[in-house]
DNA sequence: CTGACCTATTGAACGTCGTTCAATTTGCTG
DNA sequence: CAGCAAATTGAACGACGTTCAATAGGTCAG
């Protein structure tokens, strides 16, 4: 009988490492960023810590990659997004389901991208995703600039991502919450539609912004 | 002789707790937000850690009034910036104020501001230094509004302050680097020049933006 | 089928962490 | 000077990330 340790073959290593990301997300999303140890981890999906770091460089790698596959997420549910001429609607409708995205999963969006990635770079797997989300919204910013392959609409595809971060990042821990309870949702609008403004406000004006 | 414990009198308790916070700003600066722990900030300061809970209620609590002291700190950076009718000249001297002043302290700025404050509410203290910073882009913001006290001047100035608080964060955590490196500094600009042309367009169309 | 290798898995172990608290010393008050 | 209050300590607790010798199961050559 199986006694006491050796080799298993409940699960591929393939298995093992959805099985590890999975229970991550079920910890952080029902007990809070502060309980993703890796003893939970490992409870969770019945193996013992030591395994993790067959799968995983260490806890850091973990969250590393529990962030790729979020951004994996988001690509999937902004893609299909319907796009038209109007710059504004294309982004009011990708901010949406930016947010409800996010809002569903706050604890762990925020744990995931307030996760500092250890060491000197970020890895090119992890851009190549960003680069995906960002694409989309040029997509999206194609219409204000008369084209999509400019550098405009790639730096505003960026501006906004990480705007639209900014305001998500602040609104969610609650420091700029006041008296005036804007929303995070107001403000994003606010954002999108001023900048959006902006941009056209530029190319009519034949002005460098 | 003073052998084992025992009350001391070198400091006042006030003197502690800016002791205590000199300490972990140093501790970060030199070896990183993982070196802030509560012996390693006890040990700067000759006490030992159980001292330091004399003085916070935990270890979130010294990083939440580091927090606050570094809020300050940007306000007085901020003020006396000069202010006139060019309501982008004046963002843009902000900026770059705001942004050499989170650069010359780098490590420090991330954990700080990526700290998430536990519990249910950020203190009312600190949401106060916040709107001292706000109401600093307030002012320079006014001139595009044609005043001062009205919503938007408010709604823009927190909308900025969050977005240039993502660009900053997604920049220096290199999660947003790529093939063109695009600085942190030229999306920023990017944003308060558009975003001001935004502003300045819909009061010339009425639009609501 | 068998035995030798390989690899996944374990659980104990190490050092460190945040935090608590009885014990102790000092300053202060009357 | 007695006695109380406050400050300080250091040991202790449980949990953490991480490592690794030991062990069990799978694999495969013969």
């Amino acid at each position: 009988m199986e006694c006491k340790v050796g080799r298993r073959s409940d699960h591929s290593k393939e298995e093992l490492y959805e099985l590890a990301l999975q229970a991550a997300r079920e910890i952080i999303d029902a007990d809070g960023p502060r309980a993703l140890t890796a003893r939970n981890v490992a409870g969770a999906i019945g193996y013992s810590p030591g395994t993790l770091y067959n799968l995983f460089e260490n806890l850091d790698d973990l969250i590393t990659h529990l962030n790729g596959r979020l951004l994996d997420e988001m690509g999937d549910a902004l893609a299909g997004t319907p796009v038209g001429d109007d710059t504004s609607e294309n982004l009011m409708l990708l901010l949406h389901r930016y947010l409800s995205f996010i809002g569903e999963r706050a604890n762990l969006w925020n744990l995931v991208f307030e996760h500092t990635i250890p060491g000197d770079r970020v890895p090119t797997w992890y851009r190549r995703k960003v680069e995906k989300v960002i694409s989309i919204l040029e997509g999206a910013l194609a219409p204000a600039f008369h084209c999509i392959d400019g550098e405009g609409p790639n730096r505003s595809a960026r501006v906004l991502l990480a705007s639209l971060h900014g305001i998500w990042s602040l609104g969610s821990s609650g420091k700029l919450d006041m008296m005036t309870s804007e929303t995070t949702t107001e403000m994003a609008e606010n954002l999108i539609a001023t900048y959006v403004a902006g941009i056209e406000a530029c190319r009519e004006h034949g002005n460098a912004c």
